[in-house]
DNA sequence: AGTATTTGCGCC
DNA sequence: AGGGCGCAAATACT
């Protein structure tokens, strides 16, 4: 692989274009199959207007697809035990039949139907709970948590507990244990470049969801480490790389990025500072955040122009492409027509507006798919270099490690889990320290590899453990 | 009866 | 009126 050629912003419209045929669609099944989509890449390439960049988005998320398979074979060590015993503690013990309501979750639901002063209301229907919420004085328009926090009524306390209570049995009670962790492995399915951005998704076992109430489930084997590490505010680093922005760089080196955002003396606190950088990413225009979006945008000035450019052209229909040259979709027709219809002369105000509203939508995904499609770009990197330098480890023998799964990695450090800027490795204990210090070095050459002068530092939270630990 | 959509909430 | 998802349950539709 090369390093990156210096070029324009990545938000440049004319960036990597190229004719191709259209894409195949799933993976490829024959060996014939598979060589057309590899000519149909090398076209691609040879025909982009950056092939250097191009061809590492292709390696990269080859890799990936390695490292999601590896993750399967692997799995997550998982303590079924202890997960049991948070259940146990939030919703009472695991109940015998599998329509019988844990006793802390039939308890919050009582609590609710005493304050509501109906004996039969039924929770678990949001449209049959919001007439018995309107009945009770509960004056609100939906029952979800964030609306319900806003009113003063002692139906709200243990109605937020049994929703919090409801939503941990159906998403990841006993019957998900059965589901999805056997032989001490959790195994969800991972989807790489699953979503439209190049994050991966996942489509069973909720590997991207899991609640932070049970990460003292993942747990390492006897004998074994966790060595768990995510990136500091990585999103804002690589906006802060795509842009060139020396500020924000500047900001970010060597320390937490919205503290030195603090430092810098334009935003009064931390709090605030995440809440103005996310506005800046997602397009808030409103709020405390929309509010503090214009500092930043004084403040760092070639960061913020690179996302409000990506805006623009995604509000007048255009495509942006990540770093590496992943191009956003294009509009859909229903879109366009409905911009063309708001701009004939006999167009209402209500088709201006709607049309406005479609386009400003638009701009919100187009800002943010630079930005987390080229974070993502930047986790596969990380996770291509980690596996890599593993593969260097030798392999401890399976009599002092208790290794439980499996012939593949026994005695091998390796990927256990991926969540979009975090990774853990399961490791023997003896290589923890190496480990821990391949992950990092893997973060530096990551950098190095997609923006290639390493004006932005990454830095890690980096923890060796024996569990995971809640946040 | 089976499928599609909506609601709500978990994660980044 | 801040971006991207998956999943379970209830409801709506065919």
């Amino acid at each position: 692989m090369q390093a990156p050629e210096p070029s324009p912003p990545a938000a440049s419209p004319a960036l990597f274009d190229f004719e191709v045929t259209p894409p195949s669609v799933g993976a490829p099944d024959t060996i014939a199959e598979a060589l057309a989509e590899f000519a149909r890449q090398r076209v691609a390439v040879t025909a982009s207007s950056h092939p250097g960049r191009l061809s590492l988005l292709l390696a990269a998320e080859s890799a990936g697809a390695l490292i999601a398979v590896e993750l399967a074979t692997a799995g997550v060590p998982w303590d079924a035990a202890e997960h049991d015993r948070i259940l146990s503690e939030a919703l009472g013990p695991r109940p015998a039949g599998v329509f019988e309501k844990p006793i802390k979750l039939a308890e919050a639901g009582e609590r609710v139907r005493e304050a509501l002063g109906d004996t039969t209301a039924a929770i678990d229907s949001p449209p049959k709970l919001l007439r018995a919420l309107r009945a009770a004085g509960v004056e609100v328009s939906s029952t979800s948590q964030w609306e319900l926090a806003e009113h003063d009524h002692p139906v709200i306390a243990p109605l937020l507990t049994y929703k919090k209570l409801a939503r941990l049995l159906s998403a990841n009670g006993w019957s998900w244990i059965d589901e999805w962790v056997h032989d001490g492995r959790y195994r969800p399915v991972y989807v790489p470049g699953g979503v439209v951005t190049g994050r991966w998704a996942s489509s069973g076992g909720g590997a991207l969801q899991l609640p932070r109430l049970l990460r003292p489930a993942l747990r390492a084997d006897p004998g074994w480490k966790l060595v768990t590490a995510d990136v500091s505010q990585l999103e804002p680093r690589v906006l802060a790389a795509m842009s060139g922005d020396r500020a924000m760089a500047a900001a970010g080196r060597g320390k937490d990025l919205y503290s030195g955002i603090v430092e810098s003396g334009s935003i009064a606190s931390r709090a605030d500072a995440k809440l103005a950088m996310l506005g800046a990413m997602y397009g808030a225009t409103s709020g405390e955040s929309g509010r503090l979006v214009p500092t930043l945008r004084r403040v760092f000035p070639a960061a913020m122009r690179l996302v409000d450019q990506a805006a623009d052209t995604g509000e007048r229909g255009g495509t942006v492409t990540t770093w590496l040259g992943r191009s956003s979709p294009t509009a859909e027709v229903e879109w366009q027509a409905m911009q063309a219809a708001a701009s004939l002369p006999d167009a209402t105000r209500r088709d201006e507006e709607a049309a406005r509203r479609a386009a400003r939508d638009r701009g919100r995904f187009t800002r943010n798919f630079i930005v987390q499609g080229t974070a993502a770009e930047w986790a596969l990197a990380w996770l291509a270099e980690i596996r890599r330098r593993l593969a260097a480890f030798d392999p401890v023998e399976p009599a002092h490690t208790a290794y439980q799964s499996g012939p593949v990695f026994a005695g091998l450090p390796h990927l256990a889990f991926f969540l979009h800027d975090e990774i853990i490795v399961h490791t023997p204990a003896v290589h923890a320290d190496a480990v821990a210090a391949a992950v990092t070095e893997s973060a530096y050459a990551a950098a190095r590899l997609l923006f290639g002068d390493g004006a932005v530092d990454f830095l890690l939270d980096l923890q060796i453990s024996d569990r995971a630990v809640k946040a």
